[in-house]
RNA sequence: UGCCCGAUGGUGUAAGGGUAGCACAGCAGUUUUUGGUACUGCUAGUCCAGGUUCGAAUCCUGGUCGGGUAACCA
């Protein structure tokens, strides 16, 4: 891979601090110490995949190292189970983690020493007062807060106070530890930020054995600095979080003789795409809800949904890079994620014919050549774009399937495709004329009745006429043997919401407005379908997820959900291809 | 209301005082046994007002617009 990818600011950034020797030898590019610190709280959707590419991607790129840390310090929301799917995640999109699996939790030992440190240094303090009371003598924009009554208590005190708080002598908050620092700064982060309060939550590693846990921006720099990360990057929310990531980090250093690692946190803007909504607190209520059947729905933006719906981590990656790093605030179209999948699926995916909506087509002079009930095998590209894919063997007979619109009675003008009196070539097979058709008591196309022509096999165009002539086709259909068909059932996925930005209230709409008022009502749409047989090609390529995925041909990207049976198997729609014809009829 | 951050075609993203480029979308065409793929061409942009400079997307000042921010969440 010699893709040149822009330089963005982080990368500059990096580039700047290798130069320098800020991290180490000036020139050593190994330095760059990364991390990906999720809250096992929630599932992993898209936007977790660009901070996943960018801190792996960025540690991979200088020959540094990217851990996977857990910031698990809220014992209260947090559940093993989310590990384990955050891990399989992270594992799938391809990254690999340095050393174990790390967890802010492994550190609550440290995080605590330092915070008697504080106290001692006079730079923390407990206050007994209430959630309540501390929200109200927090100020506002425009006002200073003001100071606890229990700012100014002995240190000893504290000391004592603060034990207690570790033993588990004192109820969930009636009391809290605070960091001494500014009831007046501008930025609230720094009005004596909570540093610990206490929680008799059993946590899902270390279970009983704390009944105070640190605050997010208390444990997440320590964290960084224990693991002697340099680049410690997050998105835009927490750019005004870094004066107290620094200034506790600072605070334990001061007076220090060995000073602690000091990170440099960097922020960049989250990942926006429309018609989809990124919030977990959103996508929880979809699940609970009952509006998809899981996290791992395949119109789940998530990356278990991405993955059950048939994305590769190829195409999620390639996404995420072309997206760019930046600090602007951005709404992606989700169509480029959908292409990065087609560019990917395009390349790599096994052709098959499938025919989603069937119509029964006899060829009325099959038996002239000699039985009617004769199969032939046809030979069938695998992969058009790859030609050490090879053929397949596809059996054609006298009933055949094709696309129901695939055949119009009243074609209109640029129409290629089938109707009466019209010729087109089935792919690999034969070229067709339908001369007539069969209708039911309601007058409706059942059937059509086309004669195919023998110097057509392969779909090759027939020889010249006498004047030298060749007969042409327009349209090429996909098509399978009635008798040889497989009945499937196909999952056609359409994008969950309606509209650009599902998420965003209108103007006109009160407070009890509902996102889930956006949903797309034709989200899901279930098929049975009609699929050439041997589907599962000894020469398939092997995909890594062990996911088995397929082209159907001028339909989409199709691939074998996990509620496959072996005799009934169950195809998701990954995404369509490009379809101009239909979008062309679809402006008229 | 305060503080922090940001602004380049429709959407993203480059250009680090010297020709505004690339991708996606759109439009037109070529090729094609997928109305797919591939390829070619076209359309279209520096938020506004001042200032510095021979020269500003870039530096400075002011404004406008957008985002973030007042959990014992992360």
């Amino acid at each position: 891979m010699t893709d040149e990818k822009p330089v963005h600011f982080i990368k500059q950034i990096i580039e700047d601090d290798i130069a320098s020797g800020r991290w180490g030898e000036p020139g050593d590019r190994s330095i760059v110490r990364t991390r990906f610190p999720p809250e096992p709280n929630g599932f992993l959707h898209i936007g977790h995949a660009k901070a996943i590419c960018l801190s792996f991607g960025l540690a991979a790129e200088y020959g540094g190292t990217c851990n996977l840390r857990f910031d698990d310090t809220n014992p209260t929301r947090e559940e093993d189970a989310y590990v384990r799917s955050i891990i399989g995640d992270v594992k799938w999109l391809g990254f690999e983690w340095d050393g174990e699996v790390k967890y802010a939790s492994d550190y609550f030992g440290q995080f605590h020493a330092w915070a008697v440190e504080l106290i001692e240094t006079g730079k923390a303090y407990v206050d007994d007062q209430t959630p309540e009371q501390i929200r109200a003598t927090r100020g506002t924009p425009t006002a200073p807060g003001t100071n606890s009554p229990f700012r100014d208590r002995a240190i000893d005190e504290n000391l004592d106070l603060f034990a207690k708080m570790k033993a588990g002598g004192f109820p969930d908050g009636s009391r809290v530890l605070r960091a001494k620092i500014d009831m007046k700064s501008p930025n609230f982060n720094l009005r004596d930020p909570v540093i610990y309060r206490i929680l008799h939550a059993r946590h899902h590693r270390t279970g009983a054995d704390w009944s105070i846990y640190p605050m997010y921006d208390w444990a997440h720099g320590l964290e960084d600095s224990i693991e002697g990360i340099t680049h410690s990057l997050c998105t835009l929310e927490f750019e005004i979080h870094r004066p107290l990531y620094d200034w506790f980090i600072d605070a334990i250093n001061e007076g220090r003789s060995e000073p602690i690692h000091h990170p440099q946190q960097t922020e960049f803007a989250r990942l926006n795409l429309t018609y989809t909504v990124l919030s977990k607190r959103r996508l929880l209520e979809l699940v609970e809800g009952g509006q998809v059947t899981g996290w791992d729905d395949p119109r789940m933006p998530t990356i278990s949904g991405y993955r059950r719906r048939g994305y590769t981590p190829e195409a999620i990656r390639s996404f995420v890079g072309e997206v760019g790093i930046t600090k602007f605030d951005s709404v992606i179209d989700v169509g480029r994620l959908e292409n990065a999948c087609r560019e990917h699926l395009n390349r790599a995916a096994p052709r098959r014919m499938c025919v989603l909506n069937p119509l029964r087509v006899t060829i009325t002079n099959w038996g002239e050549g000699g039985d009617e009930n004769r199969v032939e095998m046809m030979d069938a590209v695998n992969n058009p774009e790859d030609d050490s894919a090879g053929t397949r063997p596809v059996p054609f007979g006298r009933t055949l399937y094709i696309e129901r619109e695939d055949f119009m009675e009243d074609p209109p003008r640029k129409f290629f495709r089938l109707g009466i009196g019209r010729e087109v070539r089935l792919r690999y097979a034969y070229w067709v004329k339908c001369h007539d058709v069969v209708k039911d008591e309601r007058g409706e196309v059942i059937e059509l009745l086309c004669t195919y022509d023998p110097a057509t096999r392969g779909g090759d165009s027939p020889p010249p006429d006498a004047q030298g002539k060749v007969r042409k086709v327009k349209g090429t259909l996909h098509w399978v043997s009635a008798a040889h068909a497989l009945d499937v059932e196909v999952r056609l996925f359409d994008r969950l919401f309606s509209v650009e930005s599902p998420a965003r209230k209108p103007k006109d709409e009160g407070d009890d407005w509902d996102f889930k008022t956006n949903l797309n009502p034709g989200s899901l749409t279930v098929v049975q379908a009609k699929l050439e047989p041997n589907w599962r090609g000894e020469s398939d390529p092997k995909w890594a997820d062990g996911i088995e995925r397929f082209q159907f041909e001028r339909q989409g990207y199709f691939c074998v959900d996990c509620d496959s049976s072996d005799q009934s198997p169950v195809f998701n729609r990954t995404a369509t291809l490009r379809d101009s014809w239909a979008r062309a009829t679809n402006k008229r």
